[in-house]
DNA sequence: GGACATGCTTGCATGCAGCAACTTGTTGCA
DNA sequence: TGCAACAAGTTGCTGCATGCAAGCATGTCC
């Protein structure tokens, strides 16, 4: 395969590159699992999503998010609610049409995300320890880039998640 | 913060990596999610994932695959079940232990499986189509080394998960 | 040969997500 | 102004996936 340099270039790199996405993307899907199992209270990571999607745009109507997620919006309505009892998001009156809510992350509701991305960044940076700084600019340049002609990808690789591993 | 170098180093960094890290996953679960909506009578990704496993790994039992993807043996035996009825693995007898079913992918379902392989990577070589080739070698090879230094990091990453962006 | 352990399957309960119906509020048109 | 159509969210219902516990068949040890 190597060997044939069709129009599309390099099959093999392309090849172990979806290798490494697939073990990367599973050994994060794990830990996300593993860190639920352990902590049997905490809030699901998609109801967790909405909070970091209002923490990090600001208030939004709860139409809005189910947009931004493409969910529907009773799975909205309920994942707020869990959030709300939990005193992470607020639901107010929108003054421009009161048959909408505004939802609006809490200073809790911050301070956890906060909190978490602390970790994350603690973690990835012991990852990242024996790593010198050029390669881990390199990568993160890298990532970056992929990661933007991944979006913009307009066939969404359907392959990807399912054709994975 | 970058000013600050403390023991553990760079947390702008490692900060940028998370964040990137943190899109592609997001834009990765995206694309499985359209392709499950675009195909209702797809197999759901955790199955297609044991039959992944046994065509890659050969034959296995179904209390060894139970183990390595760290689900119940009852749900095992329940996808098992969808991929018997499509014809992708077959239960065969273990001759060892003749209470053990001996879990083999059949023609069919290694058929799928390449099938899904192959176009994960003309999406792949598509996004890197205008690296250039030394380009996608680093990529791949730093994101190999990420991914060795992620699955040895003993605590894994309770945020990267929720902390996640 | 019988007691106990092992491998898988099935019954039951829980939890999440989507569709449809409903409530409340807004807009448009006669 | 008044009524009809529409829009935003919430709640009832259903389907689906998962885990625990019980059951069944087989294997192991004394």
């Amino acid at each position: 395969m190597s060997s044939q340099d069709g129009p599309d270039v390099d099959t093999d790199t392309a090849d172990a590159v979806g290798t490494q996405l697939i073990r990367l993307v599973r050994l994060i899907e794990r830990g996300q699992a593993q860190y639920q199992a352990d902590h049997p209270d905490a809030v699901e990571r998609a109801t967790y999503h909405l909070l970091v999607h209002l923490v990090k745009d600001g208030p939004r109507r709860a139409g809005a998010l189910a947009d931004a997620v493409h969910s529907d919006p009773s799975t909205i309505s309920r994942q707020i609610g869990h959030l709300v009892k939990l005193g992470y998001v607020e639901r107010t009156a929108d003054p421009e049409d009161r048959r909408a809510t505004l939802l609006v992350a809490t200073e809790e509701g911050r301070r956890i995300f906060e909190h978490n991305r602390r970790l994350r960044n603690e973690s990835i940076a012991g990852m990242l320890a024996n790593w010198t700084a050029e390669d881990r600019v390199v990568l993160c340049e890298l990532l970056g880039r992929f990661t933007d002609d991944f979006e913009s990808s307009k066939t969404l690789v359907a392959g990807t998640s399912n054709g994975a591993a």
